[in-house]
DNA sequence: CTGAAAGCGCTTACAG
DNA sequence: CTGAAAGCGCTTACAG
């Protein structure tokens, strides 16, 4: 049987209402009924209850906003399922989960649905980044002036003032691709990197960790150029079929953006399927399909689940409990699929 | 604004509890009454309180017990961490949750537990079973008999009345390792397995997936005759070598059980690490070490976070929201790790 | 078959 | 600085 507050208030012979002061801190308490009432409930064991706390906190409906951007990519539905069982948990105890989706990137948009939600007085918001001066000025703003705790996640915007990301350590994912690819091919040959775009923090994370684990683990491996796909399948497809015409040795591939398709049938339409080894991310349905055929033979991937999850319920653990997040930086596991463990 | 009981009450004209009572089919009320309060709170869009709920189950406090074998090893002490938060939600939440630890295997002591927690009336039960004949019998009778839902985890106990299974599906376990495996040695050359012992269920399924992938897969590669190593790393350092003699061309190695330092201690004494490919399973610090040092390329293993936490929540989810399991089986993920991504 | 009331553990005005 | 009381949404005897 969980020790109660009243439990506590009976030992120190003080009232209920007098025990909650000294446990949360809340002030107009006499320091030592404070310090007395505090041994006492660490000596009993006391924890409290959620479910009180849910029902007298209901009063006061706590509102959380999760503001998404690219909500149409297939990544971005399986994050979206993460953060319907987030909003689930957050109501069925009675607070508020309210999901803004935006098509595509648009800075500009997330800074006008953080100030309807101030508006409507929510106490926290958690969102998908761009890199955006205004977008982090009004974070900080947010976090400092108005008392708003930010949480972001997919993408990081490093020094602003958000209380943690939550997402995936890019540099990481690169040498997960290294380690995989330089595997597979036998650890000699060339490799060529197809990279999204030059800009993209991410990718370029990615390519930079590709980069050193290749050259630590697999000193043997010749890297050719980096080449820019503009995340584009067309694109991609050119510049594949340059790549087996100019260099037709070469025996793996790491993308580390968009573009799978049209890498994947000029392969095949090459016939380089069995030789070639292709080490892509994210899990679409389309480069799924592509990896049981064995066009792609690894996807690395971000736990999408808890990426759409964690930063909703960082949010209510810190404005329901008063529970901080343990790290700044919550990276997700960095998940490897095959045909077999899809 | 969630929708009450009580907001459905006034628009129906009757009182809480009647609404309860046709909510959650309790009986005791006019079935026109029932169907119709049914309807308004379909329409109204009303979800349970969880707190409310939880707050008015308080008295009745609900029990769940949780049973493992074997754990003092290192992976059911990550299964524990799984458990204990989903004791912490539990408790937090007014139930009361009972971890039982066994040493080693015992199906007798798992038993004898069993029968205490239901002395003790426990509302349900999670265990890790053993193949054993009264031990089923055992689970069949608290279902059918005593009326406590059984869930069984980490291993499964087919053909009882468990109300589910939570674990790794262990022969698409052993069909990864293979797609590994043969991807990693180039699709030909010679490969052994060390099987831990030819009658544990877990270790014969994953022999069978890893078979029948590298039939269909890789049909050029040659398997030697599996070897058991009784989980034990002086017997496996000793067959290791005995494969190297006999077969000094073998190129991979897919180990279902124990005994991994004995084989890579093995391949490390005869110069054989860069050249040889080994599959293990399970994440032990052990392992874990011998994987940073790539005498071990891939570790197979599964969701410790999962089995440990879902089986309690399932019993929790059911005894309290009447919530049934969604499958009887729930696999958990099957998870690749490399030097990169543990 | 139905209603009125108590109570689960907590927080929060309010009164002193 | 402290206490008494109301109320959050639900379930459950109890009375009718």
């Amino acid at each position: 049987m969980a020790v109660t507050l009243q439990q506590i208030a009976e030992r120190a012979g003080v009232s209920r209402g007098t025990v909650d002061r000294a446990l949360n801190n809340r002030g107009r308490i006499r320091p030592e009924v404070e310090a007395r009432i505090q041994e006492i409930a660490k000596e009993m064991g006391y924890q409290p209850n959620r479910a009180g706390r849910a029902m007298a906190m209901a009063k006061k409906k706590l509102k959380i906003g999760v503001i998404l951007q690219s909500a149409e990519t297939p990544f971005m539905r399986d994050v979206l399922k993460g953060t319907e069982i987030a909003k689930n948990e957050v109501e069925s105890l009675g607070g508020t989960l309210f999901i803004h989706r935006i098509k595509g990137m648009d800075a500009g948009e997330v800074i006008r649905v953080m100030e309807e939600l101030r508006e409507k007085e929510f106490n926290g918001i958690a969102l998908v980044p761009s890199d955006d001066y205004l977008l982090r000025q009004t974070i900080d703003q947010f976090v400092d002036e108005y008392n708003i705790p930010i949480v972001t996640f997919n993408a990081d915007l490093e020094d602003t003032k958000r209380i943690c990301f939550v997402g995936q350590d890019t540099i990481q994912s690169g040498r997960v691709a290294a380690g995989l690819l330089g595997e597979v091919i036998g650890g000699q040959g060339q490799v060529a990197v197809l990279s999204g775009n030059e800009h993209n923090r991410a990718l370029k994370n990615r390519l930079k960790g590709f980069q050193q684990e290749m050259g630590v683990s697999f000193p043997e491996i010749e890297m050719l150029e980096t080449r820019y796909t503009y995340d584009d399948n067309w694109v991609a497809a050119r510049i594949m079929e340059d790549i087996l015409e100019g260099s037709p040795e070469v025996k793996g591939i790491y993308m580390t953006g968009y573009g799978e398709s049209g890498v994947c049938e000029c392969i095949r339409k090459k016939g380089k399927d069995k030789k070639l080894k292709v080490v892509a991310n994210d899990f679409s349905e389309e480069s799924i399909e592509y990896l049981k055929e064995g066009l792609l033979n690894f996807l690395i991937g971000q736990d999408a689940h808890v990426q759409g999850y964690e930063p909703a319920m960082i949010l209510f653990r810190l404005l329901f409990d008063g529970m901080k997040p343990e790290k700044e930086l919550q990276y997700t596991d960095i998940v490897i699929k095959t045909k077999y463990n899809i």
